[in-house]
DNA sequence: CTTCTAGTTTAGAACGGTTATTAACTGCTA
DNA sequence: TAGCAGTTAATAACCGTTCTAAACTAGAAG
């Protein structure tokens, strides 16, 4: 796709402005995040690039995704098992994410963009802090767990996660 | 605080309704959360219930607050170390982080309300989640940290975290 | 008020994702 | 093309969180 080959550029472009090394697995770890959007762990990340790059290390994963959200080309997503997973920032959106099976799906809203602006603005003036960035989430059941669990979309009293189930 | 009292009174109710044993141990976390906005650490509450409940277990703490969350008394924020820090959600808010002290600081928005239903609707009609919650988060730089880094507001080209400095 | 039990707490071991370490390696600039 | 600052690889260490099993108890039932 043509797009993602100029997504892909313009990330590299990012790197060389700041000086940093474009390496082959920075280059191939980019790559991975332009072509997928599974929201990959830092695991999955690394078992899919495991042929391309046989010698690849666990730590140049969490280095290069850690170097990659610095900049702002990649931004960081909660994981429902405390661990963390990763998307391209390619185009404004934010995430919901099922508390039952931990799948993320991204949302585009044509109005997110000024939302962004409106919540940095406000958090700016009221608090003095110089603002960077902002992270949205949005927490349900995706449709697929819905079925599974017989969920009634009335009622909504589940839990998940606790050493004791809740009731 | 009369105010606090009822809000302590509120959260107590909460647990009952879902048949949920009101321990002494969950009451004095409670009254502990209530009673400070420090946004604690697991770690916090712990040593300053330390006293209080001298036998209280680190397991318990943990068990309390994921309980707590799970049932919207208590939201859980992300900690610059990779940790987790809690608040009371007494009222509508949400957070401005320091990338540099990792300070938490509430910002109340009157029309955050709206955002919120906003977004959760937005999510809802393109994803078909059901949804249950939200987290919105903003990240920057402190007027402490400002001063501290004599940071020009003009430009912003500082980084954290990473194994290696960015530049 | 007493009994009973499912739910809760405790203490500490275990787990697992992330970071630190250090030696070998290599983009990139001059 | 040489040289070095930046980067990678392999693995050890770290540390916040969860698990486990035995002891305990809040609250329902009689």
């Amino acid at each position: 796709m043509a797009n993602q080959q100029q997504l892909l550029k313009q990330a590299l472009q990012t790197l060389k402005d700041h000086h940093v090394r474009v390496t082959p697995q920075r280059q191939i770890i980019l790559t991975y995040l332009v072509t997928h959007h599974n929201h990959p762990s830092v695991d999955t990340i690394f078992n899919a690039l495991a042929t391309q790059l046989p010698n690849l290390s666990m730590a140049t994963v969490y280095n290069t995704l850690n170097l990659l959200v610095d900049l702002g080309v990649v931004i960081e997503l909660p994981n429902d098992n405390g661990g963390l997973r990763y998307d391209f920032y390619g185009r404004p959106h934010y995430h919901v994410i099922c508390e039952n099976c931990g799948k993320i799906t991204d949302v585009f809203a044509p109005d997110f963009p000024q939302i962004e602006r409106q919540l940095n603005q406000e958090a700016a003036d009221q608090t003095g802090y110089l603002i960077t960035s902002n992270h949205v989430e949005v927490y349900g059941l995706c449709p697929e767990c819905q079925q599974k669990l017989h969920i009634d979309p009335k009622r909504q009293n589940w839990t998940s996660n606790g050493q004791k189930p809740l009731s």
